[in-house]
Parts: structure tokens; sequence; C-alpha cells
RNA sequence: GGUAGGGUACCGAAGUGGUUAAACGGGGCAGACUGUAAAUCUGCUGGCUCAGCCUACCUUGGUUCAAAUCCAAGCCCUACCA
């Protein structure tokens, strides 16, 4: 079998694991590993992209994997990396938003297979059974205080201002137990994630030793920040998620495309499956000529192609050439629907649109919060009608200025485009 | 339960009776530059019927010509001690 961890540490996507074992064990026999994805939503986001990548690569090197999502463990909130208690969710969104994240993941996993199927599950299945005097005897009973403070992720909050609840202290308990019933029930013996779960991997590591005796194995990949330090997967503060409901083709693709020199080699390595020497290859024909950003077009190509198919990322390139070519005066109001098809929209009728003040409209339809912002927004020069800028604040919309009768497009800043169709 | 310190705009944080819609920093939004980069520079950042008006400094009352600022009660947070 292919060296998974070779793999992953070509890649850039290696960052520990538990015992080096592991390394040698997985290229003699199939094993059974898991990730866990938090269900915050109804669609997993870039961020989770690391965790999904790392499934797909053990999956492809013959490996069954599972991809637990913390019902139950997402209705507390795992404190790892975060300064601040989390807020919880209830069961009834958490089930929908369970639906979503299978929908993502079967881009990259193959839940079909004969041999070595994807697995989904819910940890909330035997969660919900637990009482709370069952729990503390079967699970905590095997924990020490000792132990469970000294976590990173306790320690820093205890220290920090904001405190830590019981209710998150815990946490560490429940991820502890799927790890014990992954291994019962699916034979499941390594587990992976982010380094910031390094804590607790380890305690279900060391849960499955003390209550079966046997060796089980965690693996940690880096968190993924771009070159300034971020975390990856933010765009201007909102989550690039996966579904197109929630970030359209469009802004997922611009979001990749937008990856910065330093970081695009890197993430070719991490995102997409193209093997590595030609991924060097790009880099040297993208060094030649940065200003075509050959590399981050590969990118965004790839990731798109993978998330959202021949046709998502169709849609991406032909927005992308329209919204960032220039003139939009040709195009006619069903191209432009199709275009800006996911761009947020609103509906007015003909009469709050023609006439309208320019002011007025900005903020009725939703682009701006108040008139206030839509003045201030004119006044800097910032905001756009069919792509000219508009510079009089007492400026009225026209007959003219409805494209096909049917649309108006506003745009504030270089690509924040905004829609309002006449309906 | 005791003691101490707090709650100010998106966040952090000044301000402790009077031009205070509230310094400063961060963030955000725009503009210039540019490779849809980074850095830099500039403007804006409560609402409105916008040279004016209205609503605002945890809540509710009170003192005062005047309160984010003083008083009282309440709610919440944090730390230390028990």
């Amino acid at each position: 079998m292919s060296d998974i961890i070779q793999i992953l540490k070509d890649r850039g996507i290696f960052e520990s694991v538990t015992s080096d074992e592991l390394q040698k064990l997985a290229q003699r026999e199939s094993l059974t590993v898991y990730a866990g994805f938090d269900p915050t939503s109804e669609s997993l986001q870039a961020g989770n992209f690391v965790t999904i990548m790392v499934l797909a690569h053990f999956q492809r090197c013959g490996h069954r994997v599972i991809a637990l999502v913390g019902g139950a463990t997402g209705m507390i909130g795992d404190p790892s990396g975060k300064s601040k208690e989390r807020n919880l969710l209830i069961e009834e969104q958490v089930m929908i938003n369970l639906e979503g994240i299978k929908e993502n993941l079967s881009r990259f996993l193959d839940f079909e297979r004969e041999e070595n199927a994807a697995l989904l599950m819910n940890n909330n299945d035997w969660m919900k059974q637990f009482t709370y005097v069952d729990f503390l005897r079967d699970v905590g009973k095997y924990f020490r205080m000792g132990t469970m403070l000294g976590k990173d992720s306790v320690k820093s909050r205890l220290e920090g201002e904001s405190g830590m609840s019981y209710t998150e202290f815990s946490y560490q308990l429940l991820q502890a137990y799927d790890f014990l019933r992954l291994y019962d029930e699916e034979g499941c013996s390594v587990q992976f994630g982010g380094s910031d779960q390094w804590g607790n991997i380890t305690a279900g590591i060391d849960l499955v030793h003390k209550q079966r005796g046997k060796e089980v194995f965690g693996l940690t990949f880096p968190l993924v920040c771009d070159s300034s330090g971020k975390k990856f997967g933010k765009s201007e503060g909102n989550a690039i998620y996966l579904s197109s409901a929630k970030t359209s083709y469009f802004d997922f693709y611009q979001f990749f495309i937008r990856t910065q020199d330093e970081d695009v080699e890197r993430f070719l390595k991490i995102f997409t499956f193209i093997p590595l020497d030609e991924i060097s290859e790009i880099m040297k024909e993208s060094e030649a000529a940065p200003e075509k950003r050959i590399a981050q077009t590969r990118l965004a190509d790839e990731v798109t192609c993978i998330v959202h198919g021949e046709r998502g990322l169709e849609i991406a390139q032909k927005a992308s050439l329209v919204l960032y070519g220039g003139s939009i005066d040709d195009i006619d109001a069903a191209t432009l629907l199709e275009i800006f098809s996911s761009v947020s929209s609103c509906d007015l009728s003909v009469d709050a649109v023609k006439g309208a003040n320019i002011v007025d409209l900005v903020a009725v339809s939703g682009l701006c919060k108040s008139k206030g912002e839509a003045r201030r927004l004119v006044q800097n020069g910032g905001l756009y009608l069919n792509n000219n800028r508009v510079t009089d604040l007492d400026l009225v919309v026209k007959d003219s200025d409805i494209i096909d009768g049917k649309l108006v497009v506003l745009r504030s800043g270089k690509r924040n485009y905004f829609l309002v169709e006449i309906g």
C-alpha cells in the first residue's frame, strides 16, 4: 500500500504522530481512521478543507475512513483554539447540518464503493443514550484531573480573562469516548485532526489504552494559515463555505484566485491532488510571469471543479471574466442574471426603482444598512450604477438605467456586486 | 458566602458634572497605487426629512440649569478568598 504518512509529509499536511509505528503499520494493512467535524453550519467551510483532504488521501491509499459529525459534542463546543465560550447548538439544527455536511463530503469521499467505502457517523447516536451518572461512572472514572487541567486548551482558557464553563471543560471526555466507541464498533485505530486537536486526540488514545489495553494512534496536521498569519478559510471576515447556497461559485473561485504568491505553492499541495512534480512545473511557469497568476488560476480551477463540478467552475470563470473585464453595457438581463446568479440581490417593484433617488435605492435594496451609509459611499466615490461611478448624491434612477426593464446592477467598491431585480 | 475590580460605539480602551455622537488603537467600508498581491497614503465609520434635528455610555429611579460622569437599588461579568 502507498505510504500515506509520507504522502502527507510531502504535501505539508503532517505535523506529528503519537507513534512512529503508524507509518509502517499503514503500509502493511488497511486501517480504519476517523476525523471529526463540528456541525456548526449546514455546510462545511474552507477551514475544514485540510481535514477533508486528509480523509480523501487516506481513502485513496486504501484505508477505510469515517467522518464523524459531532452532533453531541457540537452541542457542547470544543474549547480548543478558542478564546471564548461558544454558543450551543440545538439538536434539530444539528440534524439539518448533518445532511449538508454529507453532501459536501461526497465530493471528496466515496460513500458508495464496494471496498473501503467512507462512513458518516454522528456521535449523538451514542451520546444521547448516556445518563449523566453512567457517563461519570463509565468514562469519567478513567480521567485524571491533573491531566485534564494540563491540556493546553484548558490551561490557556483558565489563564485568560473569560474563564471556562464546566460544560466546555468536559468536552475532552466526550471526544475521547468517541474514539473508544469507534474502536469498539468499527475497529477504528487512528484519529487525526488539526494540531489544536492534539489534547483531545491523546485523551481518546489514553482512554482506549486504559479500557481495552490496546494501542491506537493519533495524527495531527498543521493548522493552515496564510502568509499574514491568518487562519485559512476566511474572506473579509466571512467564512468560505463549500455549499453554493452559502458561498457562490464566483466567490468560492475568487477566494482561491486571490491567494498570495507566498501561499500558492503550499495551497496547491494541500488542497489539490495534482502530483508534486506537476506542481513544481506550474510554479516554475508562474514565477516567470507572476502577474499572470498562473498558479492561482490553476488552484482555483482545481478546487472549484472538485467542489462544484465542471458547471460550477464554468459559471465562476464566466462571471470572473465579465466582472473584471469591465463594461456590462452590451450584456442582456438574462445573461447578467446567470452570471450574477449567486450575488446578493433583492426584489423591488418598478415604482420603487424608477425615479428613485440613488441613495434611497441603495439603502432600501439592502446594499447599505442606512441612508447615511449609502450617502457616505457615494461621497467616497465607491458606488457604481451599472458599472458607472455615481458622483451625484441627488442622482435619480432613470428608465434607461434599468437593463431590459428587469435589472439594475449596483456595486460598492471594486468587487462587491449587488443586484436589484424588478418584479 | 466574603472581599476587590469592572460593565462606554463592531472590538479593545480613554473620559469621573458643561461645545462629548464621545480621545486613541484595532477592525470594517471606500479612494489612490497595483498583478483581483503585499505594503503605503487618504477619507469615512449611530440614525434621519443631513449647515439642522433625534437617539445614545448595563437597567431603573433620583440629585442638578446641566450627568457617560454624582447618589440609590437592581442585573451581569472577572479575580482572589472561604
